[in-house]
DNA sequence: AAGAGCGAGTAGACAGTGTCTACCCACCGT
DNA sequence: ACGGTGGGTAGACACTGTCTACTCGCTCTT
């Protein structure tokens, strides 16, 4: 294989690698070797792009961080009541802790990702600005950063908590939707019905 | 170092190794062979009892929960109402997880312990069941598992994203004592104020 | 009291990891 | 035509968790 058959985009290439594989197989998979080796390159090779596994880890969660933001954009009704809007951008949060577990946790590992380091925190608080604008309209009596902050945070500890099985048994069945909506409910108020 | 010199009680030894290691130096530090050498054996010996890795952090883990458990047991104000009991539980877990960083991002590690075998999570569960039970006298109308299973997810989402800094900007300064004023106040109602 | 058996710990091997280093060679501009 | 260099290879190193063969001190039996 010669180097112009990489068809050049190494970087992407062992990216897209860790995407697919992190989805597949979780977070332990992703050792750098095994990415390297289903990227046909040597165990060497990622190291020019990415210096450290760390960073190769963060530029994988990063494209996670990105997917989950389109998600909430594409399904947001910006139609709706600010409250509504919330509920939707909840549910997707959680879905996509649901749909895409691996990468989800990987997300959230800090230990994991160069969580300090700019780029990375720059992809997740666009979403919690949004969350924050919308969270203003809603109680506008409220300290709106700390209310969104309350919030992201149950949502968090949902979709985690959820994720092992730990809630199981606060809920009947299999379904977090009532665990969600007491949650909303709790922070933003019952929803109002329609005048 | 002949045999009878350890004082007979390896297994404890080497969980009491693994509580200090991962309070001094965190997660990652607790290999098996570091602690083995901080515990002065070979290796292979803690695979005597602990036949694998996972079975030695679990065991750490739960010295972790019965600490937890005992916190809160030694802070309850028996007498007061239940709504400020859960305040006092709320506030020694967060400090919990804030005095204890190591040990609780150990606990919450569901990778690294063997949550699915039993032992472990009936260390947790007594928390939740206490939890429940006042929640219960705070709004007896609601269901109490669902209010609880999600204040619970509030705290634990606090305590995480928290422990990250991600919420520094949601609280002006360094505490996070309104963010989870606000959780309280929004599961469980504002504190009535004594008559 | 002697000897067998066993529990507990040792030591080495193995495959796998992340990082570092020396090398190599196809391509580029001059 | 040719020297440099960017991009990739390959091997070494220290470390990990697991497995296995082994040794040795104690205890229990006869």
């Amino acid at each position: 294989m010669t180097r112009k058959e990489h068809a050049d985009g190494l970087p992407d290439r062992l990216v897209g690698v860790g995407v697919e594989l992190v989805n597949a197989e979780g977070v332990q998979a992703l050792s750098l070797r095994e990415i390297a080796r289903r990227a046909g390159v040597s165990h060497g090779a990622p190291r020019r792009y990415f210096p450290t596994h760390l960073e190769l880890l963060s530029a994988i969660a990063r494209r996670g961080f990105a997917e989950l933001a389109a998600r909430v954009a594409e399904a947001d009704p910006e139609g709706a009541t600010a409250r509504e809007r919330i509920g939707v951008l909840a549910r997707v949060y959680l879905d996509y802790a649901d749909t895409r577990r691996g990468m989800y946790e990987l997300m959230f590992r800090h230990d994991l990702l160069e969580s300090g380091r700019l780029g990375l925190r720059e992809t997740s608080l666009p979403l919690f600005a949004h969350l924050t604008g919308l969270v203003a309209r809603v109680r506008p009596a409220a300290d709106p950063a700390l209310v969104a902050g309350a919030l992201w945070a149950n949502l968090h500890g949902l979709a985690q908590l959820w994720h092992w099985g730990s809630l199981r048994l606060a809920t009947g069945g299999d379904d977090p939707g009532p665990l969600l909506s007491a949650a909303l409910d709790a922070h933003l108020g019952p929803v109002e019905p329609a005048p």
